[in-house]
DNA sequence: GATGAATGAGTCTTCATTCAT
DNA sequence: GATGAATGAAGACTCATTCAT
């Protein structure tokens, strides 16, 4: 269709094209077709830049997986307290999952059941989930050494706390119309902090 | 093969089955054919006893969430105090999912993917979730009612409770080897019941 | 269902079943399901009185052929003349066909079109066929005789004046919003006669 | 099989070798894999140029309509009398009916049983035959223009002139053997023409 | 006689992938 | 690099028929 863009932009107009339609049906219910439909290049097209429809499928989890990264990243840098720096993560993810993330959050949680069932995307997930844990962990380490924070084992409550936004946005996704998942987060993050603060 | 059985019977026998392939290659990914093989029945007689194949689906979820919600309300029932409540739950529900509930945990994974993109799946996962939330809800407002907890929205803590467990099971489903569910759970309620106790 | 009717009257129940099922959806369109259901008798039922679809498509078609055939036979003994016999006839075949054939007209075009097909239901066909043409042509025999009509071929013009009202029913049944049968068949007629009347 | 011929070719191909087997076995008793074998495509192939069957069953009768109505009009051009083109009409027609068409006949009348039970069919069936009888119309109209035929109704004498030739066909269909299609015909015409001519 | 659960070959259709152009 | 026609295995589902009860 459109003649020699540069091979990463043609890469890049395929995974959005892809993406847009894995978030309206998911990974196994859409067709390459569908994906051709949405990117305006032909089958073969398609073709000449993945291998496969796995192929695809990755690239469309890494790209979402780093965008991800980058932005918790940037927020941890800020030079706030540690509570601080917890409210501001969980503020600003959650308002990132209501606005843009959702329309891909059907990818996120598709990616969990297929990732709890085939080897190769498992490993993906967990080497962004050892990310995720691990800047959580040293967030808390600090805020143990803060003495904001008593003493706890600082994986496990990462891990705790991760698995706490994962939970939420997971019912969220479900149930949008009932839930504030803004609120909520504010809630979770208010006794997490009462439950792991330092008295004095 | 088997000849007359019971019709309950039959259909428990399918949804066995299907579940066990289920687990094994993800709703969609299953086919007909492979649940046919592991119930020893034939195609038509899959067909007989259910319409169509979200027919069966559909039945191996619904098994899934009543068995569910049973252990659960058991467990309330129980005269300990609510913290206790709590951690026996915790310590009950995620003996459990590492257990027997192991082999279907795809399922629940997928489960949620699917629910959040086809509404007939959402409405079911509704039911069972608003059952679930509720419960916790009833819990911790005798906790506030005890004077076990501070004065907090039960509602919203209910919901925040639900959303970390699910987390739970969701990042372990992904990386059992590295994490040890039950240990993750204890720590959890911990930070939650110091997160919403009342200081004396 | 019922019990310990009379085995003919079984046949009959079933036969009417599934001439209105046939009418519905064609021969091959129609499942013995349906015709199942709309009996009100087992499956089993079914295959006890006749031991094939085909089995039942048969009898359905022989006890149309016969009905016709009375009705036909009936019209015929009548005192008149040959060219009043021959209004007569049209005019009640026509009406019948309008009236209560209405709803089997699709079973007897279908059963043309199959019969073009396969030996066995051609030759159920061919015998309904030469006894309709037989008759006709003895009226249009006896109509040379009285001198009513001019020298013919009788059992050419048989032919013709059968495949006259085959063709009036098989384009009416196409289009029965625009065309009056009745009328139609009356053209027919009157041109008929009117070509084979003996000028004196 | 073969590969890249031009589209219009091979939906041609396609169209031949559905008319083949449908013509054997019925629309409906006729598979896909019949016609994928008949015409030395895959299957996939079929369906990049057809969306269904009944789509494939559409093109097939399209085809065989325009063929009759291109020939059909044809002769109606010719500078003849009126009388003489039914006659060249009727010789034309049916000799083709008898030799090229005969192939297909059943297809033909298979397309009436199947218009009379359903809509998208039927209306496909009612242009043409609506065409037809118009041309017939104009061809009587002529007639008593010229004061060959006596002053009748021409679109009634036209429907029941289509309805006499389909009626031939149709029995000839079910009983080529014994019935000589040509010189039914004949008498037909003679009967008719003999019937409408106006007397001087 | 009658039931209805069970069978399994067969149906139409989809779809990831290939490849001649 | 790109196209889109072609492939064929696989999918969900249907249905005439059988047979234990």
């Amino acid at each position: 269709m459109n003649k020699r863009l540069d091979p990463d932009m043609r890469k890049q107009q395929i995974i959005e094209a892809a993406a847009a339609v894995f978030a309206r049906k998911g990974f196994y219910q859409a067709s390459m077709d569908d994906i051709v439909q949405e990117s305006g290049l032909s089958k073969g097209g398609l073709y000449w830049h993945f291998k496969s429809k796995d192929d695809i499928v990755t690239a469309v989890l890494d790209q979402f997986f780093s965008a991800e990264m980058d932005e918790i990243n940037e927020i941890l840098m800020a030079p706030l307290s540690v509570s601080e720096k917890l409210r501001q993560l969980v503020t600003q993810m959650m308002a990132d999952t209501v606005e843009e993330l959702n329309a891909y959050l059907n990818i996120w949680l598709e990616f969990y059941a297929v990732a709890a069932r085939e080897g190769s995307f498992r490993d993906r997930m967990l080497v962004y989930m050892q990310q995720f844990i691990e800047l959580f962990a040293l967030l808390i380490q600090q805020g143990m050494d803060n003495e904001e924070f008593r003493p706890i084992n600082a994986r496990e409550t990462a891990i705790t706390l991760t698995a706490q936004f994962e939970g939420l946005i997971l019912l969220w996704a479900i149930d949008p119309e009932t839930m504030n998942l803004l609120q909520l987060a504010e809630t979770a993050v208010d006794i997490f902090l009462e439950g792991v603060r330092k008295h004095t």
